[in-house]
DNA sequence: GCGTATTGCTGAGGTTACCTCATCATGAGG
DNA sequence: CCTCATGATGAGGTAACCTCAGCAATACGC
């Protein structure tokens, strides 16, 4: 690795990665206390916003875009079809699969979070310029990959 | 709240904080990979970052550090301490309480996983111009309180 | 068709990183 | 001193993951 950095800029960089970590522990905060009303938590949040926006899927591909386990998909969705928000229902075209859906009330909850959701990010970027917001949406597209 | 903006906005809100997480997640697993080599974890690698900056302190200082309960902290320092990074010494000021500091161990793989760190961090934020890098630490600051 | 391998879900049980509550020694204030 | 507060820790709990084994259904090679 030529062009080693000096001290000076390794140390400002290490604090880039800290502040980066304090605004991600805010919004996760926040993010929280916006869930709160539905005593949902953030991972059955992430379900439901699957399932809103892929509609039914089956178990193992809930799994995959949860980027957890398949065993784990069964039991996020055992507890929201607990909770009346989604409901297992037989795959068609696969009688080994299960397909897990919203429930009609699962649905409306999904969307009032979602509103919620968009309320949260306005009040949490609403703070910065509009010029900010776009270079900010731009550095993190850029070190998202 | 005034001015409240038109869905097409809350839709980009929405995005800017979905591609935050994309980063935060790419930015957490790159820094577990950096941690391997010392089979370290976060959160451990956390406490001796304090302990490095902070000295010798008392089991609850840390906890209140890192921001979790005084119990879970004897949990770390026991981990740690297991590992021969640290050691417990008694407070010379009050018999009750127990100061936890690194050995010469402890120091040695500190330094080296804060070098690490930093250079893990140049690779992150590296490819960003001079100019990217000052407006993402300007706009985190903001963001951050 | 028919046996074999694969796939989809779930029961059983483990791990990790936290937590609370009770306990014990020590310290501080009336 | 006697009471109350504080620092660490033992005991035990929880949430959100995991792996592995097992069962049913399907797909594949011949």
């Amino acid at each position: 690795m030529c062009c080693y950095r000096i001290p000076v800029t390794g140390s400002d960089e290490e604090s880039l990665a800290e502040t980066f970590w304090a605004v991600a522990r805010r919004l996760r905060h926040q993010s929280k206390r916006t869930l709160e009303p539905w005593e949902i938590n953030p991972g059955h949040a992430r379900a439901l916003a699957v399932l809103m926006r892929h509609g039914a899927v089956r178990l193992s591909a809930l799994a995959e875009h949860l980027r957890i386990a398949p065993r784990s998909a069964t039991e996020v969705v055992d507890d929201l079809e607990e909770r009346g928000l989604v409901a297992r229902q037989p795959d068609p075209a696969d009688r080994r699969a299960t397909l897990v859906g919203l429930t009609d009330e699962g649905t409306r909850i999904s969307a009032a979070i979602r509103a919620a959701r968009a309320a949260e990010a306005e009040r949490f970027f609403g703070d910065l310029s509009d010029s900010d917001r776009a270079d900010l949406a731009r550095i993190l597209r850029t070190l998202r990959d």
